[in-house]
DNA sequence: TATGAATGAGCCTTCATTCAT
DNA sequence: TATGAATGAAGGCTCATTCAT
C-alpha cells in the first residue's frame, strides 16, 4: 500500500463523506419540512438514508445539529435565486414584477422551505440565531429592493416613501401565505389552491398587488 | 332533598364540568400553540390544569380530540370578531379599512390563533377537516366583504374586477404573516417587528396596501 | 300513599332488581366468555347494560365479585341439563349414550360456558373454590354415571373396573376440547369442526369412544 | 484488528443478542402461560429478564408479537417430541401407546404449552394464524399416525374406518383436559390429578381408552 | 336507587442517544 | 468509518373504582 493509494483512498473517503452528508441532509430536509422538529423522527431519517443512524451523530451531533444544518443549506438556496434575475435591462415596474415573481414561483416550488420557515417559526426561531451568515445573505435581497425602489422614484412611477424592508415583507407575505396556509384556506374556503391554473391566476394578482402598492398616486 | 337542590346540584355539577373543559381547553390552547401537535405534552397540560390528566381524557378521547376541540374553538372566535364591525354607516373605504384593522388587530393580540393555525398547517390540515360547522360560520366573512366591494363598485371606487375569497386572501396573509414570520423575520432583517410603535406602523401599511389593491384605476 | 302502595312498590322494586341483577349478568357472561376476566371492560359492560356501572358494583361490589357471579350461574345451569335425561327406561349402553350426547350438546350449545370454565383454570381456579354450592351440585353427574356403571355392569356389557369419576373425566375432556381447542385445531389441521354435519360426526365419535372405553372385553 | 477478530466479535454479539432473545422468550412464555396475554405484564417480564424493557420492543416490536414468538416456539417443541418416538419395530398396538403416553407426559410436563394454547383459543385463535410454518410442521404428527392406523389396519387390530386427525383430536382431547382443566375439575370432583400416582393412573386410562376406540370389533 | 364526573396507579410504547465491536 | 444492540427517561393512554349530588 503506497501513499498515491491512501491518498486517493483520503479523496474517495472525504468524497463519501460529503456524498454521505448530502444524503443525510436530503432526506432530513424531507422529513423536517414534512414533520416538523418535534415530529420527525431520527430512526425514519436514518432508515431512508444511504447510511446508518450513527453517521448522522457523527456528522451532525445531535437531532438539533442536523435540523440547524438542514435550515441552513434551505436558506443559501433561496438568497440565490432570489438574487439571480438581471434587473439592470427592465424598467422599475418591470423590475419589481420580475422580482416578485421569481419570489412567488420560489415559494410554490419549494414547499420544504416554506415549511422549513413556518417550523422554525413555531419553535420562536431558536436556531436561525445560530445559524452563520444567514444575516449578510439576506441583506442582498434588500439591497436589490432598494435599487429597485430608487430606479422607481426616479422614473416617477413609485412612492416617495418606500421601504425596502417593508416591501420585501409585503412580497413575502403574500407569496409565502399562498404555500403555508394552503391547506386550512383551501378546506375553509373550499377553493383550489395548488391546480396550475390557480397557482398562476394567483401569481399576477400578487404582483398587481405589489404595484399597486408602490404605484406613486 | 327536594326538587329544587336536585337541579341546582346538577345545575353546579354540570357547571363544573363545563368550567373544567373549559380550563382544560385554556391551558391546552396554550401549549398546543407554544409547541404544536407533536411538541405539546399531555402531562405538562394537566400538570398546569386544575385536574388531572385523566380528565382530559375523559372529556376529550385523546390528545388528538383536544387539539381538535382547541381548534374549533379558536376558529369560532375569530370569525365572531372580524364579522362585528358595522359597516352600514362607512363608505366602502372606511369599511375595508376597518375590517382590515380589524383582521390586523386579532392577529396581533392573538399570536395562539396564528401559532395553532400554522400548526394545523405543518399537518396538512389533517384535523380540520374533522372539525364540525368551521366552513358554515366562515362564510360570514367572505359575505362582508363582497358586501364592502359592492358598496365600493356602486361608489366607484373599487375596481370591478375583486373577488371576495382572492381579498380576504390577500388581507389574511398580510395580517398573518407578521405574526407567524416575527422570529425569522425579523432575525434575518433585523428589525423591530413587535414593539407598539412598529405594529402600528405596519398596520397602516397593511391598511394600504390592501385599499391600494382594491383601488379603481 | 298507603302501605298497600308501598308493598307493591317494594314489590316492583325488588322485581326490577332482579332484572337489573340478571340484565348485567347477562352481559357479563358473555364478556368475560368472549375476553375472559382480565380482558373484560367494566365500562364494556356497563355500556351494554340496561343500566350503569354503579348499579353493578351496588349489586357484585366489585369485578371480581362479578365475575364470580357468573360463574356460579353458569355452573348451575350445566348441571341442571347433564340430569334431566330420563335413564331408567334404557339399557346401560342407550343410557351412555344418551349421557354422552347429552353432555356433548350442552358444550357445543354454550361455548360461554367452556370458556367461563377455562378462564377459570387460567386463573388457577382461585375463584370457583369461594362459589357456594358447586360441588353439591356436581354430585349428581357422578351418582348418575354410577348408576349407569352399575347397570352395564349388571348386564355384562361394561368392565368391572370402572369408577364414575374417571369417565366422566373422559366424557368430560372429549366434548370440552371440542369447542376450547376449536380455533388453534381447525386452523392448525385445517379442518372443519363447526358445521353441522362436523359437529353431528364428531359427536358420533365421541359417543363411540366412551363406549369402547366402557366394553367388557 | 484482522477478520478473525471481527468476525469473532461480530459473532460473539450476535450470540449475545440470540441469548438476549431467548433469555426475553423463556421470561415472557412462563408470564403469559401463567397470567394469559391481557393478564401478562411487559413491566414484570422485562423485570425478571436479564435486560430491559426497551430491548423487548427492538427484539419483538410489541406485546403481541412477543406472544407471537412464544406461541411459535411452544408449538415448534412439542412437534419435535411427539415425532421423537421410534416407531418402526413396534406393533400397532404398542406404536399407539407410546404415541399416546409420550403425548400424555408432554402435556404433563409442559403446562405452559398447554396454557399458552387455553390463551390463544381464549383470543379466538387469531395470532396463531399469523405464525409462519406452524401448519406445516404440524402435518408430520398425522403422517405418523396415518402410518400406525395403516399398520394396525393390516395387522387385523385396528378397526379401518379411523381417520388420523379425529384419532389425533381424541388423544390430544384426553391428555389436553388433564392439565387445562385441572384447576376446575380436581376442585369440583375432590380428586387429585397432580400426585405421581394420579398422573400415573390417567396416563394409563388415557392409553386403554385410545386403545379400545381403535380396536377392532 | 341512579348518574356523570372524577381519580391514581399503572400499562404499552416511543424517543433520541450511546456502546461494543 | 460503520453496524446492530442497548438504554433510560418519558409519553400517550386505560383501568377498576369512588364521589357528589
Amino acid at each position: 500500500m503506497d501513499i498515491a493509494t491512501t491518498a486517493e483512498a483520503r479523496g474517495t473517503r472525504a468524497a463519501d463523506s460529503e456524498a454521505t452528508k448530502a444524503n443525510i441532509l436530503d432526506v432530513a430536509r424531507q422529513e423536517f419540512a414534512d414533520k416538523g422538529l418535534s415530529g420527525a423522527r431520527i430512526d425514519e431519517i436514518a432508515e431512508r438514508t444511504n447510511t446508518s443512524k450513527r453517521m448522522i451523530y457523527y456528522h451532525f451531533a445531535s437531532k438539533e445539529g442536523l435540523y440547524r444544518a438542514v435550515l441552513e443549506q434551505a436558506y443559501a438556496r433561496i438568497r440565490e435565486t432570489e438574487t439571480a434575475v438581471p434587473i439592470e435591462t427592465m424598467n422599475a415596474q418591470e423590475a419589481l414584477s420580475a422580482n416578485v415573481r421569481v419570489t412567488f414561483d420560489y415559494h410554490h416550488q419549494h414547499p420544504e422551505f416554506v415549511r422549513l420557515v413556518m417550523n422554525e417559526n413555531m419553535h420562536h426561531g431558536e436556531f436561525i440565531k445560530h445559524v452563520d451568515g444567514i444575516k449578510r445573505r439576506n441583506e442582498v435581497v434588500i439591497r436589490v429592493l432598494g435599487d429597485i425602489i430608487a430606479k422607481g422614484r426616479d422614473e416617477g412611477v413609485f412612492r416617495s416613501d418606500l421601504d425596502p424592508v417593508d416591501l420585501h415583507m409585503t412580497i413575502s407575505a403574500l407569496c409565502f401565505y399562498n404555500v403555508s396556509n394552503r391547506y386550512t384556506f383551501s378546506e375553509i374556503f373550499r377553493c383550489d389552491m395548488t391546480s396550475p391554473e390557480a397557482v398562476e391566476r394567483r401569481r399576477e394578482q400578487v404582483v398587481a398587488v405589489v404595484l399597486a402598492a408602490c404605484r406613486a398616486v
